[in-house]
RNA sequence: GGUGACGUAGCCAAGUGGUAAGGCGUAGGUCUGCAACACCUUGAUUCGCCGGUUCAAAUCCGGCCGUCACCU
């Protein structure tokens, strides 16, 4: 059933992973998976990470949990900064302090570049953001995109090859890269690939629906979070917080924004989330479709991690 | 029944004699420290239908059909 531990010699701990759009059924999911084989929840998902922000971010409530102990959810402050290097850090911590307990980690969420940094060697130990350069590099961008981009031909092609000229946050970063470490982007990738190994083995589950099932459940599950309440939560947290901050760019938040200003209705305003949430579905049903190895989750069912991870006493 | 306006992609729409802009939606894709971000690609052998004028018609002319408005 494990092919990888066995030829790779030494153990490793196999976790299951459930991912997909937003609204596939996801966490249902995974709560029903925890309480089967005594799991604990790591959520994977860049917004639920934020306080205050409950209903738009479609977080699990207390009832939705069923008493399963969940993860990386909403202890962030939306003014707070978060990256992927924290959630990879902070998620093998989990991993490992829930395995350790004897109990199964069981990864749950919707955001590709964070799944992808769990289960690929992506190098993320030592920093190489610098928030100087990048603004800097920023300022140049809006008089002088095209010189960006032109830089960084002449001094990483292979990265200026993989990025767009027109994706001027791509392109700043790759640059940023380069002028903090001296390293360019290209290299750096490639030797996080060759470098860094993975501890456990993933496998890869998602909830599988045709298209128009899931639009449809995406519009009603729009339509509960308005009777919910989300025009309250989104007009607190609007009135607290900078419109500009990454979490108060989440969908379910961001829409509402002309509403608030009296400059389109509230009927638009939905349709518009709707839309908007519509379109991020179908980008992450694009991300998750490339990645190899992934099961319908019914398939969860066949699968004992408890006695596949006791192999260790052995 | 009469008069007038209009009919271009799924929707909105530019184009008034020289070989079908654009936007939205849809679909496909990219992704290594802001990722619910950012970015890329995506359709009309044809303009309601038929006929005419012309080297050339979505564009001009005639008829028909349809929609809308006003009048009776």
């Amino acid at each position: 059933m494990n092919s990888e531990n066995s030829s790779s010699g030494s153990f490793k701990p196999v976790i299951p992973v459930i991912l997909g759009p937003t609204a596939s059924g996801k966490s249902e999911a995974a709560v029903k998976l925890a309480k089967r084989i005594d799991g604990e929840i790591i959520s994977a998902d860049s917004m639920q990470i934020y306080q205050e922000m409950q209903i738009g971010t479609a977080r699990p409530t207390k009832e939705e949990m069923e008493g399963v102990p969940h993860h990386l959810v909403g202890f962030v402050r939306p003014d707070e900064p978060f990256t992927v290097a924290d959630f990879r850090k902070e998620a093998y911590r989990l991993i490992d302090a829930i395995l350790s307990c004897g109990k199964v980690p069981v990864i749950c969420g919707g955001t590709g570049l964070y799944i992808n940094s769990l289960i690929y060697p992506y190098d993320l130990e030592k920093d190489n953001t610098d928030p100087k350069i990048r603004k800097r590099l920023e300022k140049e961008a809006q008089t002088n995109p095209d010189g960006l981009y032109r830089r960084l031909q002449k001094v990483d092609p292979v990265s200026a090859e993989k990025i767009h000229k027109n994706n001027t946050k791509r392109v700043i970063r790759a640059l940023e890269i380069f002028e903090a470490t001296g390293k360019t982007k290209s290299e750096q990738d490639e030797e996080g690939r060759e470098k860094v190994s993975i501890p456990y083995v993933f496998k890869l589950f998602m909830p599988f629906m045709d298209r128009e099932e899931l639009y449809r459940r995406i519009d009603k599950r729009v339509d509960r979070m308005i009777e919910k309440g989300l025009l309250v939560e989104a007009e607190k947290l609007d009135q607290k917080y900078d419109r500009s901050l990454v979490s108060m760019q989440a969908i379910g938040y961001k829409e509402l924004y002309p509403y608030f200003d009296g400059n389109e209705s509230l009927e638009e305003a939905i349709r518009i989330l709707k839309r908007d949430t519509r379109h991020f579905a179908k980008r992450q049903m694009t991300w998750f479709r490339r990645m190899q190895g992934i099961e319908p989750v019914e398939d969860l069912n066949q699968y004992d991690f408890r006695k596949l991870n006791q192999q260790k006493e052995d």
